[in-house]
DNA sequence: AAAGCGGGGCA
DNA sequence: TGCCCAGCTTT
């Protein structure tokens, strides 16, 4: 146990580093540009923002490439058709974020004339835009000093200051110690430096402490584990959901499709009929819960695991005639498009179930 | 304050 | 297999 204090962390050890070592993104403009005058565009900034909302900078890239060449303003976006989004984002997740990404673009167009606001506030305000992303925005595109807290600057913070607190109730303590951080200088590429840090240096497991900036100031590196922080509530397990999914092929090669309903788990993407999903088995997720009568046949099973439940849909699949068929709301999609449609990755496993040539990269499991 | 809301990568 | 990820909205 060391007592005498530790030298309090400098933003400029961390924005030294980050001159050196940041990483080349491609909504990201670099400290020597930023330093030559070129300032980031809200547009991408924001777009990159809400796609990394619980979601990894590896699966995002793709995705902001795509929509960056599809909508390259906001308001292109912002005259897009909904579906056409809802397409795009299909296999990102979380599709709360695709509706609200499209409301606000249309209240930028609407509301500010196409630009963005520049305050923090008046972001927050914004559909989809909440306390981390209204920050981030300004400091990253408008080098505002917001204090920018994401799970990444959590627990940067809860190490570097050794916080006993658990979260999510430590917030307002991490925030206090992230205000003694920030500084007037930089704070864009500082909010951007601890993202870095932490997604490269302070990660989760095994950080790289001999390499990080600020290995002199981290009290729970001198006094106890940073493997320890930050700490959190103990979270509730998963139930298991179970029902069954009905895929219908007619004699054109084309499955029966479904729009679900635009709010909820899912919302407003495509699907195929399934039951309902309940927590044990009972006579509504079995095969009489078809959308019609036919010749179901099983073709197996898949598990797929969402935020807070587990679920295990047995697979059917009926070869028809579409004429014969009924489809009530629902319609025929050729297997050749159904890399185009709507359809969230739980879709995808179990039309892959039952069609094994639709979809290549997709796992049962 | 707590719950609902995806998907993939990693040790 | 469990944990985590540049969180937001609704109740």
């Amino acid at each position: 146990m060391k007592l005498s204090p530790l030298p309090h962390p400098d933003a400029s050890e961390l924005l030294g580093w980050y001159d050196r070592h940041h990483r080349e993104l491609p909504w990201r403009v670099s400290p020597v540009m930023r330093r030559n005058g070129k300032v980031a565009d809200p547009y991408h900034i924001w777009m990159s923002e809400v796609m990394l909302q619980q979601t990894t900078v590896q699966a995002v890239k793709a995705y902001f490439e795509k929509f960056l060449s599809l909508w390259p303003t906001v308001g292109d976006l912002a005259s897009a058709d909904t579906e056409d989004v809802m397409k795009a984002w299909a296999g990102l997740g979380y599709y709360a974020r695709a509706r609200n990404l499209k409301k606000c673009a249309e209240a930028v167009v609407a509301l500010h004339d196409g630009a963005f606001p520049q305050t923090v506030e008046g972001l927050r305000r914004l559909p989809g835009i909440g306390d981390y992303t209204s920050a981030a925005i300004a400091a990253i595109a408008y080098d505002i000093r917001a204090l920018v807290m994401d799970g990444n600057v959590e627990r940067v913070v809860s190490r570097l200051f050794s916080v006993r607190e658990a979260l999510p109730g430590a917030k307002p303590i991490l925030k206090a110690y992230l205000e003694t951080l920030t500084p007037a200088e930089r704070p864009g590429d500082f909010a951007q430096a601890m993202m870095d840090l932490g997604a490269t240096i302070c990660t989760p497991r095994r950080p790289a402490c001999s390499l990080c900036p600020w290995r002199e100031s981290c009290v729970a590196l001198h006094q106890d584990d940073p493997e320890n922080f930050p700490v959190k509530e103990a979270k509730k397990e998963k139930p298991v959901r179970q029902g069954a999914a009905f895929v219908a092929v007619d004699e054109g090669q084309r499955v029966l499709l479904r729009k679900r309903p635009d709010t909820g788990l899912l919302g407003a993407m495509t699907e195929v009929p399934t039951t309902g999903w309940t927590a044990s088995r009972d006579g509504e997720t079995g095969i009489n819960a078809a959308p019609f009568a036919g010749d179901w046949k099983p073709t197996g099973a898949i598990t797929h695991v969402f935020t807070h439940f587990e679920l295990r849909l047995s697979v059917y699949r009926a070869d028809v005639e579409s004429a014969g068929a009924k489809p009530n709301n629902g319609w025929w999609e050729p297997v050749a498009n159904l890399d185009g449609e709507a359809l969230p990755t739980v879709m995808k496993k179990a039309i892959a179930a039952a069609i094994p040539h639709a979809f290549q990269r997709i796992k049962r499991k």
